[in-house]
This record gives structure tokens, C-alpha cells and sequence, in this order.
DNA sequence: GCAAGACTGAAACGGTATTTCAGTCAATTT
DNA sequence: AAATTGACTGAAATACCGTTTCAGTCTTGC
């Protein structure tokens, strides 16, 4: 394996083990098995390493997620699919996981920014969905960005907000109901 | 005017210029021009007295969402003027500003609970309007808590959330036609 | 010519001396 | 006697500062 991978896997160990803020480039260098210099040779600064490591991860989710699709089901069946799975990913992943974690209780600036990212990149994917919905012609034209970001904000409402307040969970049933009478319904041709 | 009113009315102010943490019980003895001792005569703690603050900021707030209805207009109309006072009322409000500003800066513990049991209250209020429309028969019948949940949530999605990722606001009218086509519609008998 | 790790200085941390403040209570006023 | 006051207490927060940590550099060595 190449050094640039030995770098990129020991710094996925680190930052999933430890955080952002608690991994050191010396504690990277040492899991790689290679001098802190030659990180800097590959990545110009501890962030740059982290955000190739998170964009790995996000190309992940979206793989992960794609591959829950089923051929031939409908447009809402797949779109709940990839969501939940997206959402799944998020409280699944380790990595994911810990950035979470990081962000609430330590508040790294550098954390933040990339959850923000993250998001946006979810949105993004979700928004293309709906515009090959449309030029499929299985949906009515309609604000992509806007309704893509509805229905994010409206999953984890229901999927990850709603069990801090409340003692049990929404059921899948209960959501897909919801769902697919309100927002759902209004993007069908 | 009686001991008591001084006193919540000199906290109401020191609260609402230096927030939960930074007024202290001597600053608001001071203000209300008594004794410090003379406040414990009405109020246990210094949370005691903040709830009470927080619950007449609540009580008006609810006041004002519910003059903003119009008679014979529609269930959609009065329940998005309903929500919009609420949220103009949370940005407006120099109260409630600096506590949603000191949860975000300085996590004060007190703080975080308190507008955790303003936004159920916000909730509670919501669904008693939705079991009133079902009520009435011009609503289907529905889980109203649920429900309530997802509309609070996609207004503050729609109206709070966006502006932090795009530069201009989501205007009142893209609001409104997006959600009487989603959520409203599925509520209508 | 490339990798290594000792080196640097800025920032974070920890330990402790000092201050702040919620809540009490004996003295004072009404 | 009942109500009011503000000096007082100690637990907790804060400020201070000496020490350590660590991202990024750069000379040395292979």
C-alpha cells in the first residue's frame, strides 16, 4: 500500500478513536508508521488531511445509500430508503459518530464547519434526486432545493429529534404515513 | 404597585440585558430597590424567580399569536399567522433573543431547560389548535402532537434554519404554498 | 532526493490564589 | 409581631501564570 493510504487510514483510526481535536499529527505519523514529516508532504495541514477523510466518508454515505434502492419501486419507496439510510449512516458510522459527539460537547470550530458540509452535501444529493424525478417525469416540476431541504429537515425531526423529548420512537410505519401524505403527495405528477 | 411586581419587573429587566447567568440577585434587589432578603420572601431560588419571568413572556406570547387570528378566515391562514407571530415573537422579543443567545454562547444549563419547556409549551399550543379544527369538523382527525411537531418544525426549518446556509430569506409566500401543499392539505377534511 | 524526527513558538492546560454570588439569618424597622 | 434589610458564609467560578502540548518547519541522515 502506498504511503498516501497508510496516511489516510491511520488518520480515519485517529480521528474515529480520538476526535479531531485529540488526534495529533504525531499520533498519526506513528499508527502510519511513517515520519511526521512525510504526512506534510501529502496533506499541506492537519485540516486538509481531515477533510479528505470526511469527503471519503461522504462519498461512502452516498454509495451506501444508493445501494438501498430498489428497481422499479416508487419514487417515494426509494426516496424514504436512501433517507433513512443516509440517517442510519449518521448514528451507525463511528467516525460520524464521534464528529457528532465532538461537535456538541467540545465545539470544535474545524468539526463544525465539516458537519455543515456534510449536510449540504446531503442536501445537494437529495435535491438531484428530485430533479431526475422530475425530468423522469415522475414528479411535478417543482423548487428542488427547497423541498429537498423540507423533507431532510422533516426526517430528522421526526427521526432524530423527536426522541429527545419523547420516551419511544416514531415506528418507520408512522413516519412513512406522515410522509407520504404530506410532502410526498404533493411531488407526484 | 406591591413588592412582588417590583421584583419581577426589575428581574424581567436585569434577565433581559444580561441574561440568566449575569444578573445577579443583589442587581435585581437593587433595580426593584428592596433588600436582597425581601426577594426570597417571594421567590425560593433565583430559578424560581426566572421561571416566573419566563412564564409571563410565554403567556404573552401565546396572547399575541392569538390576537393575530382573523375570524372566518381559514384553518391554513390563522395556523401560519399563528406560527409566524410565535416565531417573530422568538426574534423580536428582547427576552427571548438574549436567552436563545446565551444557550448558543454560554450553554448556561438553567437556560437550555427553559426554552426546552418553552417549545413544548409552543407544541402543546399548536396541537390544541389542530384537535380544535378536528373538533370543528374541518379538520381530519389526525395525531395531533405528531403533526404539530412536524408543522412547528418545518416553519422553524423554513424560516429560521434556511438563513443560515443561503444569503436571502425564504419569502412569505414560498412558505405558504409549500406547506398548504404538503402538511395543510393532508389536514383538510 | 526523500524521509525522518528534533526543534520552535504560539496556544492550551492545570493548579491555585482570589473573587463572586446564591442563599441565610440576626438585627432593625414598621 | 411581622416584615425588611444587608452583612455574612462557603461553594463555585474566575483570573493568573508557569508548564506542557502540538502543528508545522527545517536540518540532518540515509
Amino acid at each position: 500500500m502506498n504511503r498516501r493510504e497508510e496516511i489516510m487510514l491511520a488518520a480515519e483510526k485517529s480521528f474515529t478513536m480520538f476526535g479531531y481535536k485529540a488526534t495529533t499529527m504525531d499520533q498519526v505519523a506513528k499508527i502510519a508508521n511513517v515520519g511526521k514529516g512525510t504526512i506534510y508532504t501529502f496533506f499541506a495541514t492537519k485540516e486538509e488531511l481531515f477533510h479528505s477523510i470526511v469527503w471519503k466518508m461522504v462519498e461512502e454515505m452516498k454509495d451506501v445509500s444508493e445501494r438501498s434502492v430498489v428497481v422499479g419501486a416508487s419514487f417515494q419507496e426509494n426516496a424514504h430508503a436512501r433517507i433513512m439510510q443516509v440517517l442510519k449512516f449518521r448514528e451507525t458510522h463511528q467516525l460520524f459518530i464521534k464528529l457528532i459527539q465532538e461537535e456538541k460537547e467540545l465545539r470544535t470550530p474545524a468539526v463544525g464547519e465539516v458537519l455543515k458540509t456534510i449536510e449540504q452535501e446531503i442536501l445537494k444529493y437529495i435535491a438531484s434526486k428530485i430533479d431526475r424525478g422530475v425530468a423522469k417525469g415522475e414528479l411535478k416540476p417543482c423548487n428542488s432545493e427547497l423541498i429537498a431541504y423540507l423533507l431532510y429537515k422533516s426526517y430528522l425531526a421526526l427521526v432524530v429529534d423527536w426522541n429527545r423529548t419523547h420516551d419511544e420512537q416514531l415506528t418507520e410505519e408512522q413516519i412513512t404515513d406522515v410522509l407520504n401524505d404530506t410532502i410526498f403527495s404533493s411531488l407526484l405528477v
